[in-house]
Parts: structure tokens; sequence; C-alpha cells
RNA sequence: CGGGGUGUGGCGCAGUUGGCUAGCGCGGUCGGUUUGGGACCGACAGGUCGAAGGUUCGAGUCCUUUCACCCCGACCA
């Protein structure tokens, strides 16, 4: 991508109506927009960053058995009357509308209730289970407040998986898994080390636990207290000695730490299938209930989440695996023979399949450049000016670097297709 | 939803006890000089001062209502 056509331009003064951190990074780098408060689109380099997020949580998914679908924002009334979600004074951030005849309609906020409507036409024998599916969608929430920038939106992007299972013991045999692949999925992300499989409430659904996904940061709403040798943790909301001891968990262990959830999986045991009136027939023709999990990953807090945590006082400093692209190429001047060569970088670079922000912007000058990089955070810079083609070499530094090195064409492809390689 | 704060060119801001043609910086356009950490000079363009109503000879400034945004709290399946 050349940024002299990219559609969003740098700032360099913060936006007045943002104290959240990660808006105001992510809105001076010009990766989203604000539309309204708690709801942020897209641009392109943002749309990047949530698109690279987005498959490394697909294919985790899907290693685990997922089967992604979409699901309708559309909600009609009498699904979600069945279980009893429809009221206000239950659920009360329902964004709702209607249909021209009159009739109501709901905006999903979550997915439970269509999802297990959709696969009560395909489930009916125990050879149809377990079956796992997924979803990455908007989800509608009519917070009272929204805050934080994209920690706590109106309109947030969502994966939701849903696995249905024959017995508790199947159920638990997926949930497991499932817990598993989100523990990758964060490591991936660069946050596995400050990111605990947390107890919570179960709430709602069940007597048992929940368990949320807790990144420890100092901008966290939440507060947990962590064993950090067992490297699992428990949420303030069902503190008590009592769930210590369930939980096999020692206090002289624990430390508190502030957190942001960035997931969260629930065990619903037969809630919703049974509201729904959807069993399954055992192999002695007895009808039986369908044992349920939900699994949940805020793929926009996530970008959010993700912003904060990577930035210095330059800007943004995406990890690899994320960033929207994987190279800076910052040409210097306009002579004929610099433009040859940084034309020539950037043609080799995408045919090599690494992604590069080509700063062929001839009106900016090299402060601006560099000033630019740094703020989008791209994990590479790579310059050319007459200084290097001169010296027939490549300026390369990471973005967290101090120094730049001088390296040759080879060694400068060598060292970025193992950026490549490792993300 | 309670409390506090802020709304002035695209962005960030100033604007005194009401006073005459509403300023500054960034950004933009044109011309010129520059070119390795956000350059400089000159010229130009760009505003119903969030909105509605009111007080006044006169309102960005005072009053009422309202909307939006931010923060604290409440809420967060």
């Amino acid at each position: 991508m050349r940024l002299s056509q990219l559609f969003t331009k740098t700032s360099k003064t913060s936006p007045a109506d943002e104290e959240a951190r990660n808006a105001i990074l992510l809105i001076q780098a010009g990766f989203i927009h604000k539309e309204m408060a708690g709801v942020y689109a897209y641009l392109p380099l943002g749309l990047r960053v949530l698109e690279n997020i987005k498959q490394i949580v697909r294919e985790e998914m899907d290693a685990v058995g997922g089967q992604e679908l979409m699901m309708t924002t559309l909600q009609p009334r009498e699904l979600w009357e069945k279980t009893n979600r429809w009221d206000d004074k239950i659920v009360d951030n329902w964004f709702k509308t209607k249909l021209a005849s009159g009739i109501e309609l709901g905006v999903g906020l979550t997915h439970e209730e269509p999802i297990v409507d959709a696969l009560s036409s395909y489930i009916s024998s125990y050879k149809d289970l377990p079956v796992t599916v997924y979803q990455i969608q908007n989800k509608f929430r009519n917070e009272k407040r929204a805050k934080s920038g994209l920690l706590r939106g109106r309109e947030f992007v969502m994966k939701d998986m849903y696995t249905f299972a024959r017995t508790q013991a199947e159920h638990d045999e997926l949930y497991e898994q499932i817990a598993a692949a989100y523990s990758r999925v964060y490591s991936r992300l660069g946050i596995g080390d400050v990111t605990y499989r947390t107890a919570a409430d179960g709430g709602y659904f069940t007597e048992r636990f929940s368990d949320e996904y807790q990144t420890v940061s100092p901008i966290g709403e939440d507060t947990i207290y962590v064993d950090e040798t067992k490297k699992i943790a428990i949420n303030q909301e069902i503190y008590t000695d009592e769930n210590l001891e369930k939980l096999g968990l020692n206090k002289a262990d624990l430390v508190e730490k502030k957190s942001v959830e960035v997931g969260n999986i629930f065990p619903l045991e037969s809630k919703y299938t049974d509201a729904l009136g959807v069993q399954y027939t055992d192999d002695s023709g007895k009808k039986q209930s369908i044992i349920m999990g939900c699994y949940g990953i805020g793929i926009s807090r996530l970008v959010g989440m993700l912003a904060e945590h990577f930035a210095d006082d330059k800007g943004l400093v995406w990890p690899e695996a994320i960033a929207p692209a994987k190279v800076y190429l910052a040409r210097l001047g306009i002579d004929e023979d610099v433009v040859k060569a940084a034309d020539e970088l950037y043609n080799s670079l995408q045919g090599a399949g690494i992604e590069v922000l080509y700063d062929d912007r001839e009106d900016a000058r090299p402060g601006e450049k560099f000033a630019d990089a740094d703020l989008m955070g791209i994990p590479y810079r790579v310059v050319i000016s007459t200084k290097t083609v001169a010296a027939g070499t490549y300026e390369l530094k990471h973005r967290t670097a101090a120094d730049a090195e001088h390296v040759s064409h080879a060694r400068l492809e060598e060292i970025l297709h193992t950026v490549e390689a490792s993300a």
C-alpha cells in the first residue's frame, strides 16, 4: 500500500473527544474513525489489524473443530420470549426496532437463542452430536454509558462460539479443548504472559463457575486475584473462602491485579436447549437434553486492548502477528535512483508476500515519515535514500530498537521472511 | 440513569466585566527556498461560535430549553 494513496492521514494533535489512550492512538494514527460514542469505523489500517486478529481466532477455533457460520442481526421477538430474555426489565441493553408492519424486532446482542433455534432443524439424533459452531459478527448493546474507546462500545465485533454435547462429560471435554485454544489465541496475540484464565460467576446461567480470560492491565475495570505459578486467577466477584477452596487456590499465593476481560466461556448446561425444546434421541430411543456451552472473544475490544498494551511515547507498537503491515518503507527524496531502488524493493517484498506500507509521499520530509512510521507502529522500518543507494545497502530498524542497522538486500529479505514465518 | 466537565473553520485551541470587520497554531491551495526526526518565507481559501428560544441599541460572551462528547458512579447475561 502506498501512503501517497492511503485514504487516511495521521494527526499531530490528539482528538479532544477522547480520553482513552487506545482511542487516541488509533485515531491519531488513522486506524479508526469515531462515528459516535462507543461506535467506531475501521479504516484501512485498522481493518487490517482487526482482520489479522480475526484470522488468528479463526485458525484456533477451526483447529478445535469449530465450523464458521454467520447468524443474523435482526431477531424475532418470540424466540427471545421463550427464554424470557426479551423484556427490557430482564435484559436492559437491547436495541429494538420495528418492521414496517409494526412488528417488533431485536438487534442481536448475543446469539444463544437463534443458534439453538437454527440447530433444531439439524439435530435430532445422538449421531448428530457433538457440534461446535462459531461466528464473527457485530453485536449491538445499548450501553447506558459507552467508554474507554474500543473497550466498551455499543457496536462491536465479537467471535462467539457454541458447543452442543450429548453428556456433561462430553461437554467438559469440548470445554477444556476450547479453553486451551483460547490460551493459544492470546499467546499468538502477544499477551499470553499477562492473560489469565479466571474463575468467575457462572451467573445467570448455572451454579457452575464460568471462565473469563483476563489480561492484566492498568486500564482494567476488573479486579482479579492471580496465582502466578498456577497461571490461573479468580475474579473478585466470587472471591470467597468457599470458592477458593473449590478452585484449590491458596489465599497466600494470590496477587491482586487490575485486568481487562478479553474473553469468556460459559457452561450453559441445558438451559437454552431445554427452553427452546431442542433435544436429541439417544441410542435407546429416549429424548435427552443437549448440553450447551458458549465462548466469546471480543475482537474489537482486543484491537483497543492491544493498541494500548503495545504502545510507547511515540505511538503504537504492533506485534508482528497483527500489525497492519510488516514493513514501513520510507523513501527519502525523489532522486531518480532512490525512487527506482524503493520501487524495486516495494515490488520485490510485495511479491514475496510481505506486506509493506510504502511511504512514497513526495511532500513529506524525513522527520515526518519517521514519526508516522513510529505512530503507526509498523514492526520494521526500511529507509532508502541517496545515502543507502550510494552505499548499496538498506537501512533497517525495528520499531523497538534504538538504532538502525545497514544490511544487504539478501540479508534484508532473510530477516523479513523470518518475520513473515513467525507471524 | 445520578454527579462533574466540554462544545468556536478539517484538527487542536484563545476570545477580559456583553461592544463594532471572531483570532492563533496545525492542516489545505498557489509561489519560492529547503530535504535524515513532524522546515521556512509570502499570498490565498476556509466559521449560521453545537441547536432552538429569549434578554438587549448590541450576544461567542447573559438567561431558558435541548443535543452531543468526555470523566466518576450505577449497570455490564
